[in-house]
DNA sequence: TTTTAATAGTAAACATGTTAACTATAAGGA
DNA sequence: TCCTTATAGTTAACATGTTTACTATTAAAA
């Protein structure tokens, strides 16, 4: 008889389910990602930031799901590439601000249509109603307080 | 209009809301392994060989939702600590087969109980109803081909 | 106002993630 | 058997994750 005996198996595990349902609606992303250079990270702040306009970085972190020295280290490659642009906020001197640039947004309408055909393929496969349901309790699960 | 306007938002994308998901659950479990000098991927390798027994390195990384590079470095660690053993198969050298300690069993056996009090405060929010919903949901979102 | 506390971001250190190249061993086919 | 291919694991290099400590700036309290 193991330790964990009166715990859920480790198949059955919250943490662990999430993490191998995550490699799998990532595996073709980062194949995609891999032809163009660019990590998973990188591809989600250039979403961030198309979607956002100009943002400081912990608007980012927080929509991208990164913390912020992560986030600091990555933006400065990306500046380097002239992915993105960084500036000084006026009002408030602690914050930067950051803007995708035409190099960056031309990234993404390069790739918008693998993408698009990446969810379409996981929609076709599990149907709407069930990843629905699923985004739902995902985004239940989050607001929990434990 | 932005470069992604037919797309997904983020908030609505599987992948973030995986992340964030995780994020959540988590937490919590990372201020108890805080406690102990141990990490999330030290902490699920401990149970996974709680729960199998010997094994080989591959199942590990395989169970564990680990890369075989990343299983290596920690394993040295481990061992060192005495956490765990290794030692080479008879029938397949190739082969190293691994296997917890005392001092494992023992680290699992002290955060059985708050462990499990996580998992309860998250049952307990959301509903065992739910969650085996979500969890089934996972199970099959994992077994799509993409 | 002066002091104190909070916020935004960076730096450093160490652990892990990720890919590619490599070694050793084993399995299969000519 | 010899050659080829596959498998198990390691190493190296670079990117990110994670925590702690730090700087600069702003906000709040005394």
């Amino acid at each position: 008889m193991n330790t964990q005996s009166h715990t859920k198996s480790t198949s059955r595990s919250l943490p662990i389910a999430l993490l191998r349902a995550r490699e799998t609606v990532m595996a073709p992303v980062r194949d995609m990602l891999q032809g163009i250079q660019l990590t998973e990270q990188k591809w989600r702040i250039l979403r961030v930031l198309d979607e956002m306009g100009e943002v400081e970085q912990s608007a980012i972190a927080n929509e991208a799901c990164l913390l912020l020295p992560s986030l600091t280290r990555i933006l400065r490659t990306m500046e380097a590439d002239e992915q993105i642009t960084r500036r000084q906020d006026n009002r408030d001197k602690r914050r930067t601000m950051v803007m995708i640039t035409d190099v960056g947004r031309q990234i993404l309408k390069e790739n918008l249509a693998t993408s698009l055909s990446i969810s379409n393929s996981i929609e076709a496969q599990m149907g709407r109603e069930k990843l629905d349901n699923l985004l739902d309790l995902l985004e239940e699960l989050q607001a929990v307080k434990v």
